[in-house]
DNA sequence: CTATCCATTTATCATATGATAAATAATCAG
DNA sequence: CTGATTATTTATCATATGATAAATGGATAG
């Protein structure tokens, strides 16, 4: 749970009565590449942190598999629009690499809400930078051309590319597989 | 008041006592049709809430006026990623009819969340319906064609449309003026 | 009411990306 | 190691949208 509460000091540091009470309502998974940590279809009760391994959130759209997002190490991992509405997701989690990853219970975590508002300010706060992040990618989809979009990926996350698989990665772009690789290919 | 705190209990309701707080650090401003109710390059330090009249964000991207979201009557509008961040906002907020808003002041806002855990909750949710909405948005923009994105707007939010120069409204949608009135003129 | 300015539409041409198919390359199971 | 499956690249053609310019329509100030 070290890497956890590294990542939690981040956003602010939580008492050790709090620290207590996260520890007792999370378990460490160890799951394999290309499993399904969570399907789709399923209402999302879970906060995962990633200690090792790389993850993606994916969807289909008229039957085409197409990523939502990526999260690597020391990273947090939900499908908000799930976990903050109560309603099933349409998209799943899965793993890229074999993985090894704290799975919070989301119900209890917003249970302790009630008793510690720390812990509240602290996920608080978590999601806040997510959705700073979000706000941000749309003027990215928006008004970048494909090669743009894949030129700052590879400046920001250039790991990324280095471990998911091309396909993966063109949709998170919002292109096909082919353009993705005629991009690429130029130069 | 009244519409504001009507909106705070499609959320959670305050007590009476967190209510005048909130009030004590809110002040109702009237603000005319094409004025900047916030200029670009400001940090965001207020959360506004329409009770009347209808609003944009906006921002130069290469020297083009580009729309980042519309907000009309009992519902909050804030820059995100400047007022979350503290850091100055690329963005500005236009009123696009004369409006009636309330201004609630961040910084005191985020003192009495301290004070009132109930205060930080509310808003907490109130930001995290936000997120979702931004979140959902970007399955929209990246995976739907420009005519695709117009008619769900139309679907969506026709009030918009109608009261809203359709300049703006092809910015916001990802496309040209030119492009926006080709899709309409198409029949 | 008129003149000016701004918003919207229409037209033409250029181009990035999609769709499809086929060729290579890489990965994996046995 | 081999064959089979999956991922990636390359090629061709079609099309949605952009860029630009010009025409039309609507709003507003005087």
């Amino acid at each position: 749970m070290k890497q956890l509460f590294e990542y939690f000091n981040r956003f602010s540091p939580l008492s050790d009565e709090a620290k207590e009470a996260i520890e007792g309502i999370s378990k460490l998974v160890h799951i394999q590449k290309n499993k399904d940590l969570q399907p789709i279809g399923h209402t999302c009760k879970t906060v995962y942190f990633i200690n090792k391994g790389i993850a993606r959130i994916y969807y289909y759209k008229d039957g085409i598999d197409i990523t939502d997002g990526f999260a690597t190490e020391n990273n947090v991992i939900a499908r908000v629009e799930s976990l903050f509405t109560g309603k099933p997701s349409r998209k799943a989690i899965q793993i890229l690499e074999d993985a090894e990853i704290v799975a919070i219970d989301a119900n209890k975590l917003f249970k302790l809400y009630d008793s510690y508002p720390e812990i509240e300010r602290l996920f608080r706060k978590i999601f806040e930078a997510s959705h700073v992040e979000t706000v941000n990618r749309i003027e990215g989809i928006q008004f970048h051309t494909a090669e743009e979009r894949y030129k700052a990926l590879l400046e920001e996350a250039p790991t990324i590319i280095q471990r998911v698989p091309l396909k993966y990665i063109a949709s998170y772009l919002g292109i096909t597989q082919v353009s993705l690789s005629r991009i690429r290919g130029q130069r």
